[in-house]
DNA sequence: TAATATTTGTACGTATGTATT
DNA sequence: AAATACATACGTACAAATATT
């Protein structure tokens, strides 16, 4: 859109959702605003008129434009946008047509409708979904963390949805700062079953290869590490190899290499992988 | 109160109430407001602004300005969803996810939501799904149309659609009797390639098997036989078998298996079918 | 407390763009 | 193709409320 004040008013809500301009707070003066734009007074005052009865912002006369609590100000929607937000981090993904096709299914059966979204593993695109939901007024959450093992940058949106009151759940994984119920596969009995039957069936030189940027990558990992302790004889025979989602694709799969092609009696009998799609590499 | 703007608004506004200005009805000019009121142009947008808002006039650029349905309509707040719904009938199928990703990036870009709904090929949640998103106030329509063969009982609901002016847009298939736009694969085309392939290369006796209350199975069926019509020396040879979706899953086997548990030089050499989910069966 | 500066509100004039008639 | 009508945009001026000196 080439429109400026459509513009302005883009920016300037954006930097109130990203929380740049935060509640309460004052925002530029009309004259700022100009200088920062390069626009005429109309423009400005045309930009900040709509987001007036947005209800991002209100106006004092001759004191300046504040941010309005454009979160709990529930002027708007009269009547039921009654969707849940679904926030998933690879809509692509294999496991994924699965679990939003149950969703869906339940959801639906309730009368209320699948708002979607997905993050592509990106904290941006968490943190915009996440705003872009609680601004669309969705009656609740399921959401799967972006990087669950790192420090969020994110929890001051977590806490906005806290205090709205509306409930979330998450799946797959959780962030230990939040309070929110969570479902998830215990990934350390899992892996520690899958790598005791391989033991127990006598394979000695297993080599597991692990996602560690991602909290389900870390427990599997540990629990591969569990099962070789409980067979003291062949403990020191595991191998474990680490990479992050971060790491090129290429060199990951060179240092693969470089763990297997080596003289018979070292190579491992057995390759546990991250996950399903490794298997085809 | 001696301000210009709201006396000019409470003027027009007691003329609407009052009924002097029609519900649709055409209300004076801009330029007709000015020298009636003697006033400036910007006094005379600024109180048909705030009635716009109000929701007691709608104006078309070019066209004029009109009394709206002030009596009983909904003064929707715009800053509303934002978001496009789509309309799918299998979440879970096998191409789907592909299809919601790439929808899903684009939109996302845009600062659009998506909206996601499925009909499991059923008229019933088709019907819920639109009006369900027309209420939501989506801008827009991403449909994947359900059973697109027989005569669809929601034109009306489609017709809401097309007097709403929401643009709309089908995938994979679409209603003839509707003019909207729509993206789908050339059926009869890529099925007459992929049995042509088979009988150039020595292929004779092929079956083909069709879910037929699906417009994708009648073309691609009618691909079939314009293969065979196409190579004459064989065009006896080959073998069609129709099902719907709604019949039994086991008895459509079984009759597969009747036409291939046959004496050898009767047996089809190879089958087509009419998707990949067949190919596992 | 009073004067002054700042900031938003109202108002006019003008010019150009865009959609409809 | 031309006229009409609404939309966007700039500049200017003064009024009214608030903040600062």
């Amino acid at each position: 859109m080439e429109i400026k004040y459509v513009m302005v008013k883009k920016n300037i809500k954006n930097n109130i959702i990203n929380g740049k301009y935060k509640i309460n707070e004052k925002i530029p003066t009309e004259a700022e605003l100009m200088a920062m734009y390069s626009v005429s007074r109309y423009t400005i005052r045309r930009a900040v008129g709509d987001l007036e009865h947005e209800g991002y912002i209100y106006r004092v006369q001759g004191g300046g434009m504040y941010v309005n609590d454009w979160i709990n100000n529930k002027v708007r929607s009269e009547r039921s946008n009654q969707s849940v937000g679904v926030i998933t981090t690879h809509i692509a993904d294999y496991i994924f047509p699965n679990i939003i096709s149950g969703i869906d299914q339940v959801i639906s059966e309730e009368g209320l409708s699948v708002l979607i979204g997905n993050t592509h593993d990106e904290y941006d695109n968490e943190r915009h979904n996440l705003l872009n939901m609680l601004d669309n007024d969705v009656v609740g959450f399921i959401i799967e963390p972006t990087r669950s093992t790192l420090e969020n940058p994110n929890l001051d949106v977590y806490q906005m949805i806290v205090n709205s009151g509306k409930p979330a759940v998450f799946i797959n994984a959780h962030y230990p700062q939040l309070e929110f119920p969570y479902v998830e596969i215990d990934d350390t009995k899992a892996e520690k079953q899958l790598v005791d039957h391989l033991l127990d069936n006598g394979h000695e030189r297993v080599l597991g290869i692990f996602q560690v940027d991602d909290l389900q990558g870390v427990n599997r990992m540990n629990g591969f590490i569990k099962s070789y302790q409980t067979h003291p004889n062949v403990s020191s025979s595991g191998d474990i190899m680490m990479y992050r989602s971060s790491d090129n694709i290429n060199n990951v799969l060179e240092k693969v290499k470089g763990r297997v092609d080596v003289q018979l009696e070292n190579r491992p009998t057995a390759i546990v992988c991250y996950n399903v799609s490794w298997q085809l590499k």
